[in-house]
Formats: structure tokens, sequence, C-alpha cells
DNA sequence: ACCTGAACACCGTTCAAGT
DNA sequence: ACCTGAACACCGTTCAAGT
């Protein structure tokens, strides 16, 4: 029973996924270790970091799909992929907002969103830009997303459905405009 | 010292401006009014609901310019107010997302958008996801913005200066991808 | 190096009782 | 109607002390 910090973020994600963020405290914790709540206190420097940690090994677990050339349909599978890694994991989404929101981790995605518009023909000025917009996109409908299917599931009535084709036309809606943007831009694409 | 709701929202909304989401607590809230916490329950259900009303109210007070005729128009002038009317209270953004999230209050902006944009000749199965598009862009750029400008503003460190010129590029980048779905498209507008 | 035990300074909420 | 006082069931974090 001597742990490492591995096995407090492993179990923290596991504490997450089946109890949500809400319930994922260091007390809790320490008790589902089976070990003191300031023990943790030896393997993270405060709660924040414990979180951010979780926050990053989520989006690792998330799926990767072989990188497309094409700049636009790059962007799009990026946003894809980090839609799908947070709804894998209960609270996934609210955990890596609020992660980002105070300045830790989970920058991943930020840096292959980049690399991928930076070769789009954008405006240099206009890329943290269009990145920026697009995550805005994926956060919030996610977080919406997630907290509709997390209270369905839970829940006593029956949620209108909510289409996860939702997730695609809003992305498409972003792109198009972010398109429109590129110089030699070649009539419309799809 | 006998108190209404009215009171307690509006205390609740400068312990908000002065001291942060964070420190606005049922205990110093009491505090601050000078009763028990347990008094506060006799004009609030509970603090989920206090926020809601608070919300509201930052809502409320925003600017409310005279309305413009065109659709587009007044859809960027909604998104333009709204970004304003948080950004003028101290956690304005995280407070707001925070109630929206809990699925309370805050229902204005989302009315007001799906009417701009009702008449905009958009596929009316469109209407919403634009409506919520512009929306994850607003609050998740005014959240980014506010915690950069409050973090400057109390931080060591000058940072970036961050263009607040970014919000309308941002916005029109999700505005020209609206656009383009619109059927009788006339051309480029901006 | 990793952990215990106890403490500090807090939370939101409930509820009988007072005026 | 509005409020007090006390309690319940929690938080994150620190720190001396143990092995």
């Amino acid at each position: 029973m001597r742990y490492h910090r591995t096995d407090v973020v492993d179990r923290a994600l596991r504490v997450l996924d089946e109890y949500g963020l809400a319930d994922l405290t260091m007390r809790r914790l320490g008790t589902e270790l089976g070990v003191q709540p300031s023990a943790l206190y030896h393997h993270v420097a405060n709660k924040q970091e414990l979180l951010a940690a979780v926050a990053d090994e989520v989006l690792a677990r998330g799926p990767r799909r072989s990188p497309l050339a094409a700049w636009d349909a790059r962007a799009e599978q990026i946003c894809v992929e980090l839609r799908e890694a947070m709804l894998a994991y209960r609270d996934g989404a609210e955990l890596v907002a609020a992660v980002r929101a105070f300045g830790l981790g989970a920058r991943a995605p930020y840096d292959e969103l980049t690399t991928a518009l930076a070769g789009a023909g954008l405006d240099p000025d206009l890329v943290p830009v269009a990145v920026a917009t697009l995550l805005h996109f994926v956060f919030g409908h996610t977080l919406d997303e997630q907290t509709q299917l997390q209270a369905a599931s839970a829940g006593a009535v029956a949620e209108e459905p909510r289409e996860t084709s939702d997730f695609a036309l809003g992305l498409a809606l972003v792109m198009a405009g972010i398109r429109q943007q590129v110089p030699a831009a070649d009539g419309l694409r799809r």
C-alpha cells in the first residue's frame, strides 16, 4: 500500500468516472485508496494539479486517427477527436474546460489545431483567433451535450433527443467561416 | 434590518464584484448583511437559485442599444451586448456560464438570438445550431478574456495585451459561416 | 519516501425556537 | 414574516510525528 503519483491519478480518473467531478474530493480519493487525505499531498502539490493531470490523462486516452493531409479535414478531425475523448469519461468536458480555465495543462488540442491551421494560407494573425473559435465551439458544445446526456441517463423524463449531428453542423458552420478567410479559396468544398 | 429578496440579490451582486465568485458564499453574504447564513434561506431556496438571480441581474443591467433591422447586424449586436454585460462585473462570465450550465435562468440571450436568426431565411433546423454556436463563442471568448483581464489587473507580470478586437474577428468568422447557409446570399457583405 | 493524526479555517443546508 | 443558534455532514490544506 505504498503509492506513486500514477496510482493516484489513475484512481482519481476512476473516481471521476464512477461518482462525477463534484465527488472527486481529496478526502474521498484518500478513502478510496485506503489512505489519509494528507498522504495525497506527497504525490501532488494540490487539487488543481491533480485535476490537471487527470484532464491530460482523459485527453491522452482519447482516439487518435491517422492524420489527414488537407488542413481543413485535419482541423475538423482534431475537433471530433477532442469531443470524443471528453465524452468518454463522466464530466470529462467539465473537467477539461475547468483545467483549461485555470491555465494548467490540456494544451495539446490548442497546439495541434495551431499546427493544422498554420499551413492553411490564413493571415497569421487570424490563426490564433480561428483556433480559439474552434475550441470555444468544441468545449461549449460538448459541455452542453454531456450535461444533457448525463441528465437524460440519470434523469426521469426523456428529454428531446438532441441530435449528435448538431456537433457536425455547428463545426461545419465555423469551418465555413474560417475557409472564407483563406485567400486562394477554390470555391466551396462540401 | 429586515430584508427582502431584492436586498439579498443586490448585496450578492456587490459581494461578487468586490470579492469574486469564489468568495460569494452564503456565510459571507450573511455576514455582509449582518445576519445568520440560515436567514438567507428565507429569501432564496438555495445557493443555485441565488446565483441564477444574480446572473439575471448582471444581464438585465447590461447595455441595450436600439435594435437594428438587418438580421445579421442584429445578431452581432446581441453578442456584443452580452459580452459587455458580463465584462461589467467581476467573474460575470464565469457566473453566467455556470448558471447556464446548471439549467437555470439566463435564457434572454438565447431567445433574442433565436428571434434575430429566425427571419434570416435560414433552414429552420439550423437556427438552434447557429444560436448555440454563437453563444458558445461569446461565452468561451468572454470567459477567457475576463480571466486574462483579471489576472493581468491583479497579477505581477504584464501579459500579452490580447487584442479586444479578437472578439470582433472571431465573431465575424462565425457570422460568415452562418451567412453562407442563407440561400439567397447576395454576395459578401463585409 | 510515504504515511498518520490532529488540527485550522472554512463550506451549504436544516430545523427547532424565538419575536 | 423574518431571524437566531446550534447542529450535521462535509471541504482543502498544513504539519509534526511516526516507519
